[in-house]
DNA sequence: CGGCATTTATTTTTT
DNA sequence: ATAAATGCCG
């Protein structure tokens, strides 16, 4: 169907043809401003070449100035070389970088995009050879899980002991190191042999619905370059340069295609750090990087080590931290500039106060106050590790009025409303599309329950004929009730209808998908909820009709939108950044705040129960992108308790908090934090924590022992301890914490009963066994 | 079929 | 604590 030399005359045509006037040769002013190593990375264009480019050191522009400078020495046409990155937006960055430079003939670098866009354009000219047909669709998470669920529902299963979800995420991992459902079969599959059989069905399914999921599209490739030598070549021929971004978070499928492709010239860069490596969770190897040398013989290693962002306290605090994996390349980032703050540490009681506490300080900085110059609210950035920890900041920024945004969550294409919108746009374009059929048929609610819809499902398969057309068939003859029966027929009549308005050339793609979305009574659905959250829908599928202006047709949309799954809109108001650490990767702020540095939740104790040493090197590296996020100022904080699933526990300080060297470290002690309404005084305790004040010293050690000690006991037999001698433990001033008045004092004792003020206001008596000292685990 | 009650599981996230 | 997902009843 996609005749190879017919591909490669179009591919060559589309090459805009450089002559050396417009490439400027000789000029190579665009060197100018690069450190050596950065220069060395640029200039060693043939043979392999691993940039290991350690955080704040100038990597895109490395890159970008790599392939300028491929370009302008005209050893390669701008679509001879193959460009890949992790994101979109990455993508996006390094396209309009280079264009800057070289102008029009970085729009000729077709091949300079993610994995998955560039997989998605090779598979559709081989489609054939793994299944499918050219035009094969996209599915996203939840058509998947979809998938799963019905296969798994076929099977007469314990939905609950087999989640879609669990599955979906069992054949992710599969896919991501790229093993076929026969080998996973041929080796072990760790789920009662079922894995493997429910991976085999759904990939059989996904031919018949000619789709394939994310993974297939890296999956796909692969395979066809294994199977496939002639069609490899081609390809190996073609790309002259292979450039690879953020090479520590590419998976065993990714790495696989790429050193097929890279196996004649081996002319391939890859640039990444191995200390950034954060998406091991997701199928990324380190390994990858940290093999490359053994994989590629004579490979050149070129180290960016020359920091321009942070200064030095902070680079020596991520230095000290990350210096305690054992797997690394080793890397030892420097920098030119002089003094700057330590890295500042600070205790507080729990969340609430933390975030307290932020605020107050965040808006000290806006004022400008401890004679620094003021900070604007964009280079102010919060990075918590679970997305949890985000609410206390949004609570608090919310009452004091502090601006602020929140990356990450739901992305555009993600929500609801949107996918809802895309279905029906998706039936409208291709009618055959069952999954999104699927989707809509009851959206808004028309009294297609569960029981119709397999009705048609029946039918539909009966009659050997799509989904669509067996609705129309159930539609014209019944077999549901009539209500449902007389939606079912308005729906298709509906399609049928918008399906000519698509066709007709006098009304716009724009036009008939508003009509849809109205006719379809999918707008109205919306005006009718009285949730809180219905107005803002409306607005993104306003946002979403929008965003089809831009596209010739509905059709060039949805190939669009498959693979695009950001939501960039820009907001100019100056607001705080509040993401997760993970978020936060390639950015850099200012000021950065890193709280809720505990052990257990960062580490995160769950990476370290399921992936041990691995999972808490993970971690660590997480510390490292965080600290180096900061380039002036990193205040990391820590809480003394948390609350977590709505149980408080107490906390001990992040093993990280240790790991950084005391001299880039100056501890800040938290006015006001343990002053409560009820202790005039603070109490023994209060103060001991509150004068722990260098965490290298003996007061500090005291503490954490403590505090170890405490949690170890309340881990074990914490419950048997209290009911044992409950009374003796509990003295006048105490400060003590109950699961239902939250904080107080003890202002008496009477036998098992204890008199309480607690801060939430009111005095009460209290049976002793149902509380405990404040910074103990409270139930 | 739809609405309300109960149950259940809660890191990180791109394509 | 809380939200999402499931189960039960009208």
């Amino acid at each position: 169907m996609n005749d190879w030399e017919e591909y490669s005359a179009i591919e060559a045509a589309a090459a805009i043809p450089l002559s050396q006037q417009a490439m400027g040769v000789g000029n190579t002013s665009y060197l100018d401003g690069l450190n050596p190593a950065q220069l060395a990375a640029v200039e060693t264009l043939d043979g392999p070449v691993l940039m290991l480019a350690g955080a704040g050191t100038g990597k895109t522009k490395a890159l970008t100035t790599r392939i300028v400078h491929l370009l302008r020495t005209g050893r390669v046409r701008p679509n001879e070389i193959l460009a890949v990155t992790f994101t979109n937006k990455a993508a996006r960055e390094m396209k309009e970088r280079v264009a800057t430079h070289l102008g029009d003939a970085a729009s000729g670098m077709r091949w300079m995009g993610t994995f998955h866009s560039l997989c998605v354009k090779i598979l559709r000219r081989h489609a054939e050879l793994v299944g499918l047909k050219s035009n094969f669709t996209i599915l996203d998470t939840d058509d998947q899980i979809r998938l799963l669920k019905q296969l798994i529902r076929a099977d007469n299963i314990d939905e609950k002991r087999w989640p879609a979800r669990m599955l979906a995420g069992l054949i992710d991992h599969w896919k991501n190191r790229a093993w076929t459902p026969d080998q996973v079969s041929a080796g072990e599959d760790g789920f009662d042999g079922r894995g493997a059989k429910y991976y085999a069905q759904y990939q059989a399914r996904l031919k018949t619905l000619n789709a394939a999921d994310f993974g297939d599209l890296l999956l796909h490739v692969v395979t066809i370059f294994q199977n496939h030598p002639d069609v490899l070549e081609k390809y190996q021929h073609w790309f002259r340069y292979i450039m690879v971004d953020e090479y520590q978070d590419t998976n065993v499928a990714q790495y696989l295609g790429l050193r097929l492709l890279a196996q004649g010239h081996r002319n391939i860069c890859c640039v990444g750090d191995d200390d950034q490596s954060i998406y091991g969770w997701r199928g990324a190897e380190v390994g990858n990087i940290l093999r490359f040398e053994k994989d590629f013989d004579n490979a050149t290693v070129i180290r960016l080590e020359q920091n321009y962002r942070s200064t030095p306290h902070i680079l020596g605090a991520a230095s000290g931290v990350i210096a305690g994996n054992a797997d690394r390349l080793g890397k030892t980032l420097w920098t030119a500039r002089e003094d700057g703050e330590k890295v500042r540490l600070i205790n507080h009681r729990d969340g609430e106060e933390e975030a307290r506490w932020m605020g107050d300080e965040i808006e000290s900085y806006q004022r400008g106050t401890r004679g620094l110059d003021p900070y604007g609210l964009d280079s102010i950035a919060i990075l918590v590790r679970a997305s949890h920890q985000m609410r206390a900041f949004e609570d608090r920024f919310l009452t004091i009025g502090l601006p602020y945004r929140v990356i990450g969550g739901p992305r555009f294409y993600e929500r609801m409303e949107i996918r809802d919108a895309l279905a029906y746009f998706r039936v409208a374009v291709s009618a055959d599309d069952a999954l999104a059929f699927e989707r809509i048929v009851n959206t808004p609610k028309r009294g297609i329950g569960e029981k119709a819809q397999q009705i048609i499902n029946q039918v539909a398969r009966n009659n050997d004929v799509s989904l669509f057309e067996g609705a129309r068939i159930v539609a014209r003859d019944g077999g549901i009730s009539a209500r449902a029966r007389n939606a079912l027929g308005a729906l298709i009549e509906g399609f049928d209808r918008w399906r000519v308005a698509l066709q007709d050339q006098d009304q716009s793609h724009v036009e008939v998908a508003q009509i849809i979305l109205e006719e379809s009574g999918y707008t109205d659905m919306w005006q009718k909820d009285k949730s809180p959250d219905a107005a803002g829908r409306l607005e993104n599928l306003k946002e979403l009709i929008k965003a089809l202006e831009e596209f010739e047709n509905l059709e060039g949309f949805l190939e669009h939108i498959s693979l695009i799954m950001e939501n960039d809109s820009q907001d100019d108001a100056q607001k705080v950044t509040i993401m997760t650490l993970h978020g936060a990767k390639g950015l850099e702020f200012p000021v950065v705040f890193l709280p809720g540095w505990e052990d257990g939740l960062f580490p995160s104790q769950r990476s370290m129960d399921e992936s041990g040493q691995r999972g808490l090197e993970e971690e660590r590296r997480l510390a490292y992108v965080g600290i180096t996020r900061a380039e002036e100022i990193c205040t990391i904080s820590f809480t003394s308790s948390r609350r977590i699933f709505g149980q408080w526990q107490s906390a001990i300080p992040s093993r990280f908090v240790d790991e950084i060297p005391p001299k880039h470290v100056e501890i800040l002690s938290a006015p006001g934090v343990y002053g409560g309404s009820i202790a005039q005084e603070p109490s023994a305790i209060e103060e001991r924590v509150a004068r722990a004040d260098a965490y290298n010293s003996p007061g500090w050690k005291r503490m954490r022992a403590r505090q170890e000690a405490r949690t170890a006991k309340t881990r074990s037999a914490m419950k048997d301890v209290i009911d044992a001698k409950v009374v003796a433990s509990f003295g006048l001033g105490d400060r003590v914490h109950h699961a239902k008045y939250g904080f107080g004092a003890v202002v008496g004792v009477e036998g098992d009963k204890l008199s309480i003020v607690f801060e939430g206001g009111g005095a009460k008596k209290v049976m002793a066994s149902f509380i405990t000292m404040a910074d103990d685990v409270s139930s």
